[in-house]
DNA sequence: CCTATATAGGACTAGTTTAGTACTAGATTG
DNA sequence: CAATCTAGTACTAAACTAGTCCTATATAGG
Protein backbone atom coordinates (compact mmCIF):
# COMPACT_ATOMS: atom_id res chain seq x y z
CA UNK A 1 0.00 0.00 0.00
CA UNK A 2 3.27 2.33 0.40
CA UNK A 3 1.97 4.36 2.96
CA UNK A 4 2.91 6.04 5.84
CA UNK A 5 1.54 5.79 9.72
CA UNK A 6 -0.84 7.68 11.31
CA UNK A 7 1.41 9.07 14.06
CA UNK A 8 3.13 10.49 10.70
CA UNK A 9 0.73 11.80 9.68
CA UNK A 10 -0.51 13.38 12.71
CA UNK A 11 3.21 14.76 13.09
CA UNK A 12 2.65 17.00 9.50
CA UNK A 13 -0.61 17.86 11.00
CA UNK A 14 0.83 19.34 14.28
CA UNK A 15 4.19 20.36 12.51
CA UNK A 16 2.08 22.96 10.19
CA UNK A 17 0.27 24.13 13.13
CA UNK A 18 3.13 25.18 14.77
CA UNK A 19 4.80 26.30 11.22
CA UNK A 20 1.43 28.80 11.33
CA UNK A 21 2.24 30.24 14.34
CA UNK A 22 5.98 30.66 14.72
CA UNK A 23 6.22 32.93 16.97
CA UNK A 24 3.87 31.69 19.49
CA UNK A 25 4.25 28.36 21.65
CA UNK A 26 1.58 25.94 22.07
CA UNK A 27 1.20 23.32 24.59
CA UNK A 28 0.01 19.97 23.58
CA UNK A 29 -3.36 20.42 25.17
CA UNK A 30 -3.94 23.44 22.16
CA UNK A 31 -2.72 21.73 19.43
CA UNK A 32 -4.70 18.53 20.05
CA UNK A 33 -7.86 20.67 20.43
CA UNK A 34 -6.81 22.51 16.98
CA UNK A 35 -6.18 19.14 15.42
CA UNK A 36 -9.55 17.42 16.57
CA UNK A 37 -6.92 14.58 18.20
CA UNK A 38 -6.80 12.92 21.63
CA UNK A 39 -4.54 14.66 23.47
CA UNK A 40 -2.30 12.04 24.97
CA UNK A 41 -1.35 11.22 21.50
CA UNK A 42 -0.72 14.15 20.49
CA UNK A 43 1.55 14.45 22.94
CA UNK A 44 3.00 11.16 22.40
CA UNK A 45 3.84 12.46 18.76
CA UNK A 46 5.16 15.90 20.07
CA UNK A 47 7.40 13.78 22.25
CA UNK A 48 8.71 11.62 19.48
CA UNK A 49 9.54 14.99 17.49
CA UNK A 50 11.24 16.43 20.37
CA UNK A 51 13.50 13.66 20.85
CA UNK A 52 14.09 13.59 17.49
CA UNK A 53 15.06 17.94 17.45
CA UNK A 54 12.26 18.50 14.82
CA UNK A 55 10.33 20.64 17.95
CA UNK A 56 11.81 22.81 20.85
CA UNK A 57 10.13 22.40 24.11
CA UNK A 58 9.84 24.68 27.21
CA UNK A 59 9.21 22.62 30.85
CA UNK A 60 6.60 23.77 32.87
CA UNK A 61 3.84 26.50 33.94
CA UNK A 62 3.77 28.12 30.29
CA UNK A 63 5.46 25.71 28.82
CA UNK A 64 5.08 24.05 25.42
CA UNK A 65 6.09 23.48 21.85
CA UNK A 66 7.28 25.12 18.79
CA UNK A 67 9.28 24.13 15.69
CA UNK A 68 12.91 23.99 16.34
CA UNK A 69 13.89 25.90 13.14
CA UNK A 70 11.99 27.53 10.16
CA UNK A 71 9.45 25.53 8.45
CA UNK A 72 11.47 25.60 4.91
CA UNK A 73 14.73 23.53 7.08
CA UNK A 74 12.04 20.84 7.62
CA UNK A 75 11.85 18.76 4.80
CA UNK A 76 9.19 15.33 4.66
CA UNK A 77 12.07 13.21 4.66
CA UNK A 78 12.93 14.73 8.10
CA UNK A 79 9.25 14.04 9.30
CA UNK A 80 9.03 10.37 7.98
CA UNK A 81 12.52 9.39 9.44
CA UNK A 82 11.86 10.74 12.58
CA UNK A 83 8.56 8.90 13.44
CA UNK A 84 9.38 5.71 11.62
CA UNK A 85 13.13 5.76 11.12
CA UNK A 86 15.19 5.38 7.72
CA UNK A 87 12.64 4.34 4.82
CA UNK A 88 13.42 1.37 2.80
CA UNK A 89 11.19 0.26 0.37
CA UNK A 90 12.37 -3.24 1.20
CA UNK A 91 14.20 -5.16 3.11
CA UNK A 92 17.03 -5.11 0.53
CA UNK A 93 17.21 -1.70 0.51
CA UNK A 94 18.46 -1.04 3.85
CA UNK A 95 22.14 -1.19 5.26
CA UNK A 96 22.49 -4.89 6.77
CA UNK A 97 20.63 -7.09 4.14
CA UNK A 98 21.78 -10.73 3.75
CA UNK A 99 19.81 -12.11 0.38
CA UNK A 100 21.20 -14.97 -1.22
CA UNK A 101 19.94 -14.37 -4.36
CA UNK A 102 20.69 -10.80 -5.07
CA UNK A 103 23.43 -11.51 -7.45
CA UNK A 104 21.24 -13.27 -9.79
CA UNK A 105 17.35 -11.54 -8.95
CA UNK A 106 19.05 -7.38 -9.83
CA UNK A 107 15.21 -6.87 -8.30
CA UNK A 108 17.22 -5.29 -4.93
CA UNK A 109 19.31 -3.07 -7.38
CA UNK A 110 15.84 -2.15 -9.11
CA UNK A 111 14.21 -1.24 -6.19
CA UNK A 112 16.86 0.69 -3.89
CA UNK A 113 17.04 3.28 -7.09
CA UNK A 114 13.25 3.79 -6.78
CA UNK A 115 13.47 3.92 -3.19
CA UNK A 116 16.62 6.50 -3.65
CA UNK A 117 14.37 9.01 -6.08
CA UNK A 118 11.77 8.73 -4.06
CA UNK A 119 13.53 9.98 -0.50
CA UNK A 120 15.61 12.36 -2.77
CA UNK A 121 12.39 14.12 -3.69
CA UNK A 122 10.50 13.98 -0.20
CA UNK A 123 14.05 15.75 0.73
CA UNK A 124 12.88 18.24 -1.11
CA UNK A 125 9.92 19.22 -0.11
CA UNK A 126 9.41 21.31 3.08
CA UNK A 127 7.31 21.53 5.64
CA UNK A 128 6.37 25.20 4.45
CA UNK A 129 4.69 23.33 0.94
CA UNK A 130 3.20 20.88 3.12
CA UNK A 131 1.58 22.84 5.73
CA UNK A 132 0.05 24.56 2.17
CA UNK A 133 1.92 28.03 3.73
CA UNK A 134 3.82 29.18 0.80
CA UNK A 135 0.98 30.19 -1.79
CA UNK A 136 1.86 28.22 -4.63
CA UNK A 137 1.53 24.63 -4.19
CA UNK A 138 4.16 21.37 -3.60
CA UNK A 139 6.94 22.25 -5.92
CA UNK A 140 7.29 19.43 -8.78
CA UNK A 141 10.13 21.41 -10.01
CA UNK A 142 11.91 20.51 -7.16
CA UNK A 143 11.01 16.90 -7.16
CA UNK A 144 12.18 16.78 -10.57
CA UNK A 145 15.28 18.34 -9.53
CA UNK A 146 16.05 15.57 -7.23
CA UNK A 147 15.22 12.99 -9.73
CA UNK A 148 17.81 14.34 -12.03
CA UNK A 149 20.38 14.86 -9.34
CA UNK A 150 20.20 11.17 -8.60
CA UNK A 151 21.12 9.88 -11.76
CA UNK A 152 24.47 9.59 -10.69
CA UNK A 153 25.35 7.47 -14.40
CA UNK A 154 23.99 9.49 -17.32
CA UNK A 155 21.94 7.88 -19.68
CA UNK B 1 8.88 3.17 6.83
CA UNK B 2 7.49 3.90 3.70
CA UNK B 3 7.83 0.22 2.42
CA UNK B 4 5.95 -2.56 0.38
CA UNK B 5 5.46 -5.93 1.79
CA UNK B 6 7.53 -8.95 1.45
CA UNK B 7 4.64 -10.20 -0.55
CA UNK B 8 5.06 -7.76 -2.80
CA UNK B 9 9.09 -8.29 -3.01
CA UNK B 10 8.48 -11.75 -3.70
CA UNK B 11 6.09 -11.02 -6.36
CA UNK B 12 8.44 -8.70 -7.90
CA UNK B 13 11.26 -11.36 -7.78
CA UNK B 14 9.00 -14.15 -9.48
CA UNK B 15 7.82 -12.09 -12.02
CA UNK B 16 11.47 -11.35 -12.90
CA UNK B 17 11.72 -14.83 -13.18
CA UNK B 18 9.37 -15.86 -15.39
CA UNK B 19 10.28 -12.60 -17.37
CA UNK B 20 13.39 -14.14 -18.06
CA UNK B 21 12.28 -17.21 -19.97
CA UNK B 22 9.05 -16.00 -21.66
CA UNK B 23 8.77 -18.82 -23.80
CA UNK B 24 9.24 -21.65 -20.88
CA UNK B 25 5.94 -22.39 -18.23
CA UNK B 26 7.25 -22.59 -14.61
CA UNK B 27 5.43 -24.43 -11.96
CA UNK B 28 5.58 -23.01 -8.35
CA UNK B 29 7.55 -25.42 -7.33
CA UNK B 30 10.15 -24.42 -9.71
CA UNK B 31 10.19 -20.62 -9.13
CA UNK B 32 10.47 -21.54 -5.15
CA UNK B 33 13.94 -23.43 -5.93
CA UNK B 34 15.15 -20.47 -8.25
CA UNK B 35 14.34 -17.96 -5.54
CA UNK B 36 14.98 -19.64 -2.44
CA UNK B 37 11.69 -19.50 -1.11
CA UNK B 38 9.10 -21.20 0.63
CA UNK B 39 6.78 -23.59 -1.87
CA UNK B 40 3.76 -22.54 -0.02
CA UNK B 41 4.30 -18.90 0.16
CA UNK B 42 5.50 -18.99 -3.32
CA UNK B 43 2.21 -20.38 -4.59
CA UNK B 44 0.27 -17.91 -2.76
CA UNK B 45 1.76 -15.15 -4.61
CA UNK B 46 1.41 -16.75 -7.88
CA UNK B 47 -2.33 -17.12 -7.33
CA UNK B 48 -2.95 -13.50 -6.23
CA UNK B 49 -0.72 -12.40 -9.10
CA UNK B 50 -2.89 -15.02 -11.54
CA UNK B 51 -6.49 -12.93 -10.07
CA UNK B 52 -4.96 -9.47 -11.13
CA UNK B 53 -3.89 -10.98 -14.32
CA UNK B 54 -0.29 -10.64 -14.28
CA UNK B 55 0.02 -14.08 -15.21
CA UNK B 56 -1.48 -16.61 -17.04
CA UNK B 57 -1.67 -20.56 -15.90
CA UNK B 58 -1.73 -24.07 -17.20
CA UNK B 59 -3.74 -26.25 -15.11
CA UNK B 60 -3.07 -30.16 -14.60
CA UNK B 61 -0.24 -31.99 -15.53
CA UNK B 62 2.69 -30.15 -17.27
CA UNK B 63 0.42 -27.54 -15.89
CA UNK B 64 2.11 -23.84 -14.62
CA UNK B 65 2.69 -20.19 -14.79
CA UNK B 66 4.18 -17.77 -17.49
CA UNK B 67 3.59 -14.09 -17.59
CA UNK B 68 0.45 -12.75 -18.87
CA UNK B 69 1.60 -10.05 -21.11
CA UNK B 70 5.30 -9.16 -22.36
CA UNK B 71 7.44 -7.70 -19.16
CA UNK B 72 7.57 -4.04 -20.91
CA UNK B 73 3.99 -4.26 -20.61
CA UNK B 74 4.02 -5.04 -16.51
CA UNK B 75 4.55 -1.69 -14.05
CA UNK B 76 6.22 -1.77 -10.94
CA UNK B 77 2.29 0.06 -9.46
CA UNK B 78 0.51 -2.82 -11.51
CA UNK B 79 2.84 -4.96 -9.24
CA UNK B 80 1.59 -3.45 -5.98
CA UNK B 81 -1.51 -2.68 -6.83
CA UNK B 82 -1.85 -6.72 -7.45
CA UNK B 83 -0.50 -7.45 -4.43
CA UNK B 84 -1.70 -4.59 -1.66
CA UNK B 85 -4.79 -2.78 -3.95
CA UNK B 86 -4.37 0.56 -4.79
CA UNK B 87 -1.37 2.85 -2.61
CA UNK B 88 -2.20 5.87 -1.05
CA UNK B 89 0.57 7.66 1.05
CA UNK B 90 -2.29 8.57 3.96
CA UNK B 91 -6.01 8.24 4.50
CA UNK B 92 -6.61 11.25 3.22
CA UNK B 93 -5.29 10.68 -0.14
CA UNK B 94 -7.79 7.43 -0.53
CA UNK B 95 -10.76 7.94 -2.31
CA UNK B 96 -13.40 8.19 0.56
CA UNK B 97 -11.63 10.09 2.76
CA UNK B 98 -13.78 11.70 6.02
CA UNK B 99 -11.21 14.47 7.65
CA UNK B 100 -12.92 16.76 9.43
CA UNK B 101 -9.84 19.37 9.61
CA UNK B 102 -8.61 19.00 5.90
CA UNK B 103 -10.28 21.89 4.85
CA UNK B 104 -7.86 23.90 7.27
CA UNK B 105 -5.01 21.73 7.70
CA UNK B 106 -4.24 21.59 3.79
CA UNK B 107 -1.55 18.76 4.77
CA UNK B 108 -4.12 16.36 2.84
CA UNK B 109 -3.44 17.95 -0.11
CA UNK B 110 -0.24 18.50 -0.12
CA UNK B 111 0.58 14.53 0.64
CA UNK B 112 -1.83 13.83 -2.20
CA UNK B 113 0.14 15.31 -4.47
CA UNK B 114 3.17 13.14 -3.26
CA UNK B 115 1.32 10.28 -3.49
CA UNK B 116 0.32 11.13 -7.33
CA UNK B 117 3.94 11.81 -7.95
CA UNK B 118 5.25 8.68 -6.77
CA UNK B 119 2.53 6.43 -8.19
CA UNK B 120 3.13 8.16 -11.57
CA UNK B 121 6.74 7.18 -11.49
CA UNK B 122 6.01 3.58 -10.67
CA UNK B 123 4.07 3.18 -13.52
CA UNK B 124 6.96 4.16 -15.36
CA UNK B 125 8.76 1.78 -14.58
CA UNK B 126 8.39 -2.10 -16.42
CA UNK B 127 9.28 -5.38 -15.36
CA UNK B 128 11.94 -5.22 -17.82
CA UNK B 129 13.76 -2.35 -15.61
CA UNK B 130 12.61 -4.65 -12.39
CA UNK B 131 14.17 -7.91 -13.90
CA UNK B 132 17.23 -5.93 -15.06
CA UNK B 133 16.76 -7.28 -18.45
CA UNK B 134 16.80 -4.41 -20.40
CA UNK B 135 20.97 -3.79 -20.39
CA UNK B 136 20.14 0.30 -19.05
CA UNK B 137 19.67 0.14 -15.45
CA UNK B 138 16.11 1.73 -14.18
CA UNK B 139 15.50 4.93 -16.31
CA UNK B 140 15.22 8.06 -14.15
CA UNK B 141 14.70 9.76 -17.03
CA UNK B 142 10.82 8.09 -16.89
CA UNK B 143 10.71 8.92 -13.30
CA UNK B 144 11.63 12.72 -14.31
CA UNK B 145 9.06 12.77 -17.10
CA UNK B 146 5.93 11.39 -14.80
CA UNK B 147 6.81 14.21 -12.54
CA UNK B 148 6.84 16.42 -15.14
CA UNK B 149 3.33 15.43 -16.40
CA UNK B 150 1.86 15.35 -12.76
CA UNK B 151 2.25 18.82 -12.63
CA UNK B 152 -1.10 19.72 -13.58
CA UNK B 153 -0.86 23.66 -13.01
CA UNK B 154 2.50 25.52 -14.21
CA UNK B 155 4.62 27.33 -11.90
C1' DC C 1 7.39 26.80 50.01
C1' DC C 2 3.63 24.93 47.77
C1' DT C 3 0.57 24.17 44.06
C1' DA C 4 -0.93 24.10 39.34
C1' DT C 5 0.58 23.42 34.82
C1' DA C 6 3.58 21.58 31.52
C1' DT C 7 6.79 18.36 29.30
C1' DA C 8 9.70 13.58 29.49
C1' DG C 9 9.89 8.95 29.57
C1' DG C 10 8.49 4.52 29.89
C1' DA C 11 5.30 0.60 30.34
C1' DC C 12 1.32 -1.49 28.94
C1' DT C 13 -2.86 -3.09 26.23
C1' DA C 14 -5.94 -3.81 22.43
C1' DG C 15 -6.43 -4.05 17.69
C1' DT C 16 -4.91 -4.73 13.16
C1' DT C 17 -1.97 -6.36 9.69
C1' DT C 18 1.31 -9.50 7.80
C1' DA C 19 3.46 -13.87 6.89
C1' DG C 20 3.18 -18.35 6.48
C1' DT C 21 0.84 -22.98 6.54
C1' DA C 22 -2.65 -26.40 5.72
C1' DC C 23 -6.41 -28.43 3.55
C1' DT C 24 -9.79 -29.39 -0.03
C1' DA C 25 -11.31 -29.13 -4.75
C1' DG C 26 -10.78 -29.15 -9.69
C1' DA C 27 -8.16 -29.68 -14.21
C1' DT C 28 -5.04 -32.09 -17.35
C1' DT C 29 -1.96 -35.57 -19.05
C1' DG C 30 -0.80 -40.17 -20.09
C1' DC D 1 -7.56 -43.74 -13.00
C1' DA D 2 -3.44 -42.13 -11.01
C1' DA D 3 0.00 -38.55 -10.81
C1' DT D 4 0.83 -33.76 -11.09
C1' DC D 5 -0.47 -29.43 -11.35
C1' DT D 6 -3.25 -25.00 -10.08
C1' DA D 7 -7.46 -22.64 -7.30
C1' DG D 8 -9.57 -21.29 -3.38
C1' DT D 9 -10.31 -20.87 1.34
C1' DA D 10 -9.49 -21.07 6.08
C1' DC D 11 -6.53 -20.76 9.81
C1' DT D 12 -2.61 -19.61 13.09
C1' DA D 13 1.28 -17.22 14.86
C1' DA D 14 4.00 -13.31 14.97
C1' DA D 15 4.83 -8.56 14.39
C1' DC D 16 3.53 -3.98 14.24
C1' DT D 17 0.45 0.08 15.20
C1' DA D 18 -2.27 2.98 17.81
C1' DG D 19 -3.57 4.58 21.85
C1' DT D 20 -3.68 5.06 26.95
C1' DC D 21 -1.82 5.46 31.52
C1' DC D 22 1.40 6.36 35.14
C1' DT D 23 5.31 8.47 37.26
C1' DA D 24 8.96 11.85 37.31
C1' DT D 25 10.63 16.46 36.57
C1' DA D 26 10.76 21.42 35.53
C1' DT D 27 8.76 26.11 35.86
C1' DA D 28 5.79 30.12 37.22
C1' DG D 29 3.25 32.35 40.46
C1' DG D 30 0.84 33.06 44.87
Amino acid sequence: MLRISKMTDYATVLLARLAAAPDRQLTATQLAAQSHLAAPTVSKVLKQLHRRGLVSSTLGLRGGYRLARPAAEITAAQILDALEGPMALIECARATHQCSIESTCGVGRAWQRVNLAIRRSLQEITLVELAGLGGEPVRFAALERALRGGRAERT
